[in-house]
DNA sequence: GAAAAGATTACCT
DNA sequence: GGTAATCTTTTCC
């Protein structure tokens, strides 16, 4: 099989550290969730970083019932409910959290993982997922990236009201797997 | 208790 | 490119 292989196991230390830098580090790494007929696995390539102070948070105004996993400990999973659909988030340091916004599917079994709500289903990600580790035994891990990701770019986030301006989205250049709005590449050499 | 807004997506013109 | 679907959480009266 043309596996992209994946890297170790990333632990708590990882997310342990500033949230632009951890949602950075993301691109390129595997996400794999156990499931009923076994493993399925994305590999990122969008994320958002969502910061303490960021009006565009849903930690800005403090604990609630449903962001209450986001003041969690680093490597937790705040997923969350947005019209008919989740979206998954990786909780950094306390009330700090990436939102994982795209990927590559590691086989036709995940579908296309083009999309907050899409990645969630490739990956059978549900409600139940929420609060629970990436770092401990449950079904979800992350993986670090073993090759080498291209270019990297940073772009405003989608699809919010607040804070509109601040280059928090992280994609991998002209990826065919990053959703829309498509980032545009600075040209540094046109190719 | 009621109303509005939403870190989206699918489908329309 | 624009809009409706759809339902939970939050917020306001």
């Amino acid at each position: 099989m043309a596996r992209s292989s994946s890297g170790r196991r990333l632990g708590r230390s990882f997310f342990d550290r500033p949230t632009v830098r951890v949602a950075r580090e993301l691109l390129g790494a595997t996400v794999v969730a156990r499931g009923p007929d076994g493993p399925r696995s994305v590999r990122l390539v969008e994320v958002e970083a969502y910061l303490r102070g960021d009006p565009a948070s849903h930690a800005f105004r403090g604990l609630t019932r449903r962001n209450r996993s986001m003041f969690g400990p680093p490597g937790t999973l705040y997923v969350y409910r947005i019209h008919q659909v989740v979206c998954a988030n990786l909780v950094t340091r306390r009330g700090e959290a990436v939102l994982l916004r795209a990927g590559a599917p590691g086989s036709e079994r995940e579908g296309n993982p083009s999309g907050p709500g899409r990645l969630c289903r490739s990956l059978g990600i549900t409600i139940e997922d929420d609060g629970s580790s990436v770092t401990g035994p449950g079904r979800i891990a992350v993986r670090s990236r073993s090759g080498p990701v291209g270019r990297v770019v940073r772009t405003p986030r989608v699809g919010i009201s607040q804070a509109t301006e601040r280059r928090l989205r992280f994609s991998v250049a002209r990826d065919r797997w990053v959703s829309r709005p498509r980032p545009a590449v600075p040209s540094a050499s046109p190719s």
